[in-house]
Order: C-alpha cells, then structure tokens, then sequence
DNA sequence: ACAAGAAGAGTGAACGTTCATTCCGCATCA
DNA sequence: TGATGCGGAATGAACGTTCACTCTTCTTGT
C-alpha cells in the first residue's frame, strides 16, 4: 500500500471540509468549494468518501478521537478528586478554545441529525457502566463523600453545559478570555456539584 | 384543505414552519411543505414574508418574546437572592421542556448565521447597562454578598449552560424528567455561584 | 535498459434533482 | 366589474453525484 501519496489528498480534503463546515457549515458548503480549497477535482473527494455524509462521519472521527483522548489524558487519578475534576474542566475549556474548528464543527454535528444519537449515548452512558475515566471520577466522588450525591444526568449538564457555552463566549472574540476566568469557571463547575 | 377558514394564514404559516423547522431543521424543511402544512399555497406564504430568511427571522421574534416574558416573569425581586436564582432557572427549564419546538428552534437559529449576533449581545449585555432582571438579579446578589464576586461572562455561562444542556437531555426522552431533577439542577447551579 | 502497455488515481463538464422564488390565472366579495 | 387574496405550475439557480477521459506510475517482455 502506498499511504504516503493517498493519505495526503485525503488529509487535503479532510482539512479544507473542517475549514468550511466550521465557517460557513455543513449546508452552505458544497462539495465543489471542499475540493477548490482542498486544491482537488470534486470527482476525487468521492474516491475517498462515498458520498457528503461519509465525508462528515470521517471528519467527526478525526475530530473527536484526539478530544476524547485529550480528555482522558487530562484526568491523573493520582490527584484529589477536586483537583481531577477542575484540572478536567480547564483544560478541556483549553484544548476547545485552541480547536477552535474542532468545536464548531462538533457543535453542528451533535445539534445535527448526523449525530443526534451519540451525545445522548454520552450522557446516558453514566447509567450504565462506568467504562470511561469520566464517569468513573463522579462515581468515586460520590463513594468517598466529595461530591454530592445528585441525579446521574446532572453531572454532565452540570460539566458539559458550562464548557460548552464558556468556549462559545470565548470564540465569540467579545472578550479575551485569560485563564483567571478558566479557572473560576471551572471552580464554579466543582462548587456546584461538591459536597 | 380545510384551514383556509381560519383567517389568519400568517399564523398558520408560522406554526406550520415552527413545527418543521423543529423537526428536520431549516435546511430540510422546503416552503413547498410548509406551506402545505399550514393548508396554504407556496406563493402565499411570500405575501407575508419576502424571503424564507424573513420567515425565520419573523418566527424568532415570535418564540423568542414569549420567551423573554415568562423569564421576566418568573424573577420576584421580593424572595431573596437564592430562592429567586433557583426560582428562575427551574421556571426556564420548565418553560422550555413544555415548549420543545420553541426550544429546538431556537438551538438552531443561535448556531446558524441567522442568530449569531444575538447570542452574543445577550451575554455580553452584562458588561453594559443591567436592563433587565436578570442581570440585576447577579449585581445585586453580589452586592449583598450572597453571590461569590465572577467574571461577569461566568454568571451566564453557569446558567444558560446547565439550563440548554438539561432540556436537550430531557427533550432526548431518554429518561423521564422529574421536579426533583429540576430542582436539584437548579441548586446546582446557584452552588456554582453562591458566596 | 527501455519501450509498450496495464492499472488506477485524478479530473471536471454534464446530469438529474431539489429548492426558493416568481408569475399568472382563478376565486371571492364589494 | 374591478380589486384583492390566493394557489400551484413554471422557472432558474445551486447542489450532489457521475462518468468518460487524461495523466501518472508501475509492470512486463525483449
């Protein structure tokens, strides 16, 4: 197999569709526009991608598997639980803010038919097994008596809400968001669910 | 179809566009089948707005007024600071669970170009002049020092943000949402910000 | 070593479909 | 009869997708 020639045009096609899906989104970015700036002929995107939606699905696999990575990497079970959990929030407040395509384009893929069921296998993932560091971290919380014991779906609204609209506001470029308010925001994300 | 005998086709219309646009989204939802469900022929549907884009537009002002006045509403400035919070923010996740559509819909219009500046002005509001009770309701709690001293854009973060995330949870249909769930989200939210 | 040919990646004009919007004929009522 | 409100076929633009073609690269026979 030669991956280093093919895995180029598609890496191209792959970053122009981020760039345009995240700017202008998924509907007012035709295909013809992805392969002008990914400097490719439409016919070749479908070599790649059977047809737009494949093209969307793959882009959320490249996408989301370094963010949940990210994510996972970013919680040390060695620290305090509070810790953990405000080290988590900030720095997935961070790796969005400096992901800025990233978000934008997960945004409309969750509010989107695309991905309609994913989130909710998120959320509703804590009911069940524990499979994810994430959860685990609120199930330890509430064993040992740092975090209140509160209805399962609360402690993702609780965390995910607040990221969600704290890296909208910042990319919204009203303001310079610095880490002071990171901080707060993700200390206030504890204060809300601690014991 | 029968409709006709109501009068006002304006209406219709704009029920007819609530109800698709909350079901399959701006982009799925044709003026050819809006104006079918409102019993309307297409080329009425343009004696009442220019353009699709001005019938979006016109839907917001529609669900968003009501919305604004059940959150004014809902703020008595005679209960003190806490119970107001958690007063507001289990009447708005009420208000918006009892009116999926209106909630979907304007998901979409905030995430899309329509909406964008709106959101922001929203938020961003804070920093200006308080004009309305609920920004009042944060500058006046910190005043008396029942409300932890934030950056301002955090007040709304920690509100809206649980607030949106909750109803998209509900309105999933995963799991039954009860007044406890409610109420026990809205404390959580004041805990993020109480002194 | 090299030419001829196969293989298949890449291309973009052309196609069929879908949609927003227009336009003209029809119905209703004064 | 004229004016007004309405309907829906007609229109044209824009889009996703296809396919016949070119170009590049690799294989093979000599």
């Amino acid at each position: 197999m030669p991956p280093a020639s093919t895995k180029d045009l598609r890496t191209a096609i792959l970053e122009a569709a981020l760039d345009l899906f995240a700017e202008n989104g998924f509907h007012s970015s035709p295909m013809s526009r992805i392969a002008t700036l990914a400097g490719v002929g439409v016919g070749s995107i479908y070599r790649y991608f059977s047809d737009k939606d494949a093209l969307i699905h793959a882009l959320f696999d490249k996408v989301d598997t370094p963010l949940k990575k990210a994510m996972e990497d970013t919680i040390d079970t060695a620290l305090p639980t509070n810790q953990q959990f405000i080290h988590f929030v900030s720095n997935l407040i961070r790796y969005l803010c400096s992901h800025p395509r990233d978000f934008r384009f997960l945004e409309q893929y969750y509010n989107s038919p695309y991905g309609i069921d994913k989130v909710h296998a998120e959320i509703v993932e804590i009911d069940g097994e524990p499979t994810n560091l994430f959860t685990r971290l609120f199930l330890n919380g509430q064993k040992e008596g740092s975090i209140r014991k509160l209805p399962l779906p609360v402690y993702p609204v609780m965390t995910f809400g607040p990221v969600s609209f704290f890296v909208r506001y910042s990319l919204s470029g009203r303001t310079t968001v610095d880490d002071v308010m990171i901080r707060a925001t993700a200390e206030a994300c504890w204060n809300a669910i601690k014991a």
